[in-house]
DNA sequence: CTGTTAGCGCGTTCAA
DNA sequence: TTGAACGCGCTAACAG
């Protein structure tokens, strides 16, 4: 092809300012979001040409001279986990409201983060949303810019702010509510257990079981999955044990089928069963499993509102809990 | 805080090289993935430099340069269907492990798209994998560099290449599969009926079923959502129906839900019921549905096979069809 | 093989 | 209010 007959695919802002018949300077200004001394004249004719040329900013340039590109990273493990789902399409429309743009990095399970990282842009994103617990905190602010980064994954460090749910307090709620139901001994069906988020919610159970006098009969390890939920299930002493807590919904889920016939619909069931995480597929009736979860929406929000501080993340360094409720239903 | 005492935070390539004892353009050269000529001398203190630094390269300012950024965007109405979930987990790892980072944009169900990436980086990447249905291609690549969209939404385009599943295979093996076992008559339940992919499908199950010789009895609309399912589910006249056809499986569970009555574990059903997607959750002991579906596998290699090549994608407009076959399961 | 130079597209001084 | 000039971090083109 002809380079001369090849147009520039992209105006750039001196096109813009040459047909408007300004300088470069003035045509930035009148595109700035931000009130700049313009004469009214020259802010139309400006706008005029982009608008005739269909300019759009590269914000990869102007990041580079204002250093911020209004990106945001995702840091996840995966997310093929059902309360992902639930999570994250809420939280890409919330980020998306305040003006950015989100860069979702898929971790993996064993790997290590760096590898996905090396030369990657996630190094100079505004912010980087940590969900992923491959890492402590000081390793992920080394990866980034050391203050941007908001720690979701039950890691705390005092060099970062975070996002943590309150999930003792739903499963105090759970647990009270099995005690004065008559639950006297119980199986806990745990997940990772390298996880600290993990580690927190066993210490919560064994707490709040402990408190209302309730025999924890063993703990089973899991990995938050509907297969694993299945296959422990198997060895639930169904005349032994009161209740089952699950960490997850997705192993309550499995439970629940391997035991169909000791929840019959209208009587008592053999023994009770919590999930966690209050996914939508709970409200299914498949799946009436009482559950625990915090409200979506408060959670996102605070996440937001860190986000849009213009300030440094770190000068925040919050840890925001938000609190999560026991929610009823058949099982439970 | 002084500035004489903040250190400069990220060490850029000048540091290194000056560090390293030599010119940019050198330590450029010596820290490019591509084979470039430098000495193994100097290429060496150059690494060793950078490594000292903890030197990450800006990929912004390089693509600015040298036009190519390695950010790839996914366009999405939403991401909260239950077979985004399988899609999306193994596309980004993908897509990642090519050496690209993937921006996720959600466009949101009825609002335009243009709203979203007004400002936005998204202008700027190497390609746009367009999911959602908001726009037809013309639009699309209007929005986007020209040359630069890989239409997934079932729309085709002469001026982009595309991956498209092959419904129509698998549509023809299930009522070919209902029809060989005394399936009569079929009610078939619908999505967004907007949408070009949904009427496509809705296109094959009628000549389907025509060939067949089964009665269409009705087509009634959802929205692909449980809800819609368990809603319609209402309207199945369960003498008269031989067959209920869903485009998607979130529907055929909530029918599953409204009629579990009809569908005992070992004894005939009252009707035959298929859903669409083949999602993960069909695994599942409650929702043992007859599905059809597409290798997933295959389906996101040939995304990223396209997405892998050097040339524009505008080179290359390949329309490629991923074969969908029958998954007989109890209901079915 | 090496170093210098000139951009990439944009914001922001700083004089005028 | 304006515009020339500089810099953001990096790669490419061009001499040496």
């Amino acid at each position: 092809m002809n380079d001369a007959l090849k147009p520039s695919p992209e105006p750039t802002l001196s096109d813009v300012a040459e047909l408007a018949g300004v300088s470069r300077a003035i045509a930035s200004r009148a595109l700035s979001a931000q009130p700049r001394p313009v004469s009214a004249d020259k802010r139309e004719r400006v706008l005029r040409a982009a608008e005739a040329l269909g300019f759009r900013p590269n914000l990869l340039a102007r990041g580079l001279s204002s250093k911020t590109v209004n990106l945001v990273a995702i840091l996840v493990n995966h997310i093929h986990d059902l309360s992902d789902l639930d999570l994250f399409d809420l939280l890409l429309a919330e980020i998306q409201a305040i003006g950015k743009q989100v860069i979702f990095i898929r971790v993996g399970a064993g790997e290590h983060a760096e590898a996905f990282l090396r030369d990657g842009v996630a190094y100079h994103v505004d912010a980087a949303l940590v969900f992923s617990d491959f890492a402590d905190a000081t390793t992920v602010r080394r990866m980034f810019r050391n203050n941007a980064v908001l720690m979701l994954n039950g890691h705390h460090d005092p060099g970062a702010p975070s996002v943590t749910m309150d999930e003792d307090h739903g499963i105090r709620e759970a647990v009270a509510d099995a005690a004065a139901k008559g639950v006297r001994s119980a199986l806990l069906l745990t997940g990772r257990t390298m996880s600290l988020v993990e580690q927190a919610r066993i210490a919560s159970y064994r707490a709040a079981l402990e408190r209302h006098g309730i025999k924890l009969l063993g703990e089973l390890a899991g990995d938050y999955s509907y297969a694993s939920g299945r296959v422990l299930a198997q060895l639930i002493d169904v005349d032994a044990t009161d209740a089952v807590f699950c960490t997850s919904d997705a192993m309550a889920m499995g439970v629940l089928d391997a035991h169909r016939q000791h929840f019959p619909q209208h009587q008592p069931k053999r023994f009770r069963l919590y999930g966690f995480d209050n996914i939508s597929l709970t409200q299914f009736d498949a799946y009436p499993i009482s559950s625990i979860g915090a409200d979506k929406r408060e959670y996102v929000a605070q996440i937001v509102r860190i986000l849009n501080q213009p300030a440094d993340l770190a000068q925040n360094s919050d840890h925001v809990l938000v609190a999560t409720r026991f929610v009823p239903r058949l099982t439970g």
